[in-house]
DNA sequence: CAATAGTCTAGTAAACGAATAGGGTAAAAG
DNA sequence: CTTTTACCCTATTCGTTTACTAGACTATTG
């Protein structure tokens, strides 16, 4: 299950990629469209900024605007940011790979295999996911081109 | 990342699944081949043993055995015992829906659109696969038929 | 009955998660 | 140049979870 903090990161981002070119966006607005308490978007606004995914301005007429256009950052780089490796296990992870201290022998590892199947199929898709694909993919939803809905 | 007690459960599981039909297996051997804390181990058999997916038999001899045959016990059933939902977002979990909170259009919310797709390629893949497959593919590393290795 | 081996309840230290608090600093308006 | 607007940054709180550890209890076997 992803944090709250990653989940949130995710709906500012997608706020500020459909504000993409059109000047910085208030914490304050971005907290009531998504209905987060303020002060903690603020940390994860800071955040963002920090590993340089939005960029702010200070002062009247200021805000946050995304750093890069939206077609450029995919939604694994942001899981990652806020979230850690996208693996199951730290013995299957790409990005930063830990073997497990118990483990005898990682080749013969069936637990391991496995998981690194879910590993590439998760990044797979969340890597090439970007913010202008959500975009796109609501947009076709609202136009009732996607899967309406679907079973609970 | 899956907690440790998850990876532990598996670990255990798939030695179970190993000697299936061959007797109990000792808490303290299943420890020991896996480098687990016996103590802690305990605990997390007992949980699969309330969850139906083990059984154990006491006094000299004893020890604990699968309650079904390694064929129909998939790694999703035990993920999500150990785990909850495979789902990266409560709103898009099968078995365990929940609505998030603060989203105003759960229909439009282009995250949860995305993680729904992870959620799926999870899911059918840990519940596509049985102890059993797992044993195989560890046998199939073991004859050099798998990928042999990967980079970190 | 003694030895074996699982059952079950509690406890605990450390880390984590989800905020909240509040003063600091830069930029623009007047 | 001072006020207002907004972001910047550090610290703290508080409840929950994780990963164990301890130890007494109970059933089975020989």
């Amino acid at each position: 299950m992803l944090r709250n903090k990653t989940k949130y990161a995710l709906k500012a981002l997608q706020v500020l990629a459909k504000e993409y070119g059109q000047g910085p966006v208030l914490i304050s607005e971005i907290a009531r469209r998504e209905r987060i308490s303020p002060k903690f978007l603020e940390l994860i606004l800071l955040e963002l900024k920090n590993q340089g995914v939005v960029q702010s301005k200070k002062g009247k007429g200021g805000g946050y605007f995304l750093a890069r256009a939206p077609q450029t950052v995919s939604v694994g780089q942001i899981v990652r940011m806020m979230e850690g490796p996208l693996a199951p296990l730290p013995c299957v992870s790409k990005t930063s790979y830990m073997r497990c201290a118990e483990c005898r022998d990682e080749r013969t590892c069936g637990i391991r295999i496995v998981m690194k199947d879910v590993r590439d199929a998760t990044a797979r898709i969340l890597d090439s996911t970007t913010l202008a694909d959500v975009l796109q993919r609501v947009a076709s939803v609202v136009q009732g081109k996607e899967g309406l809905s679907y079973a609970i």
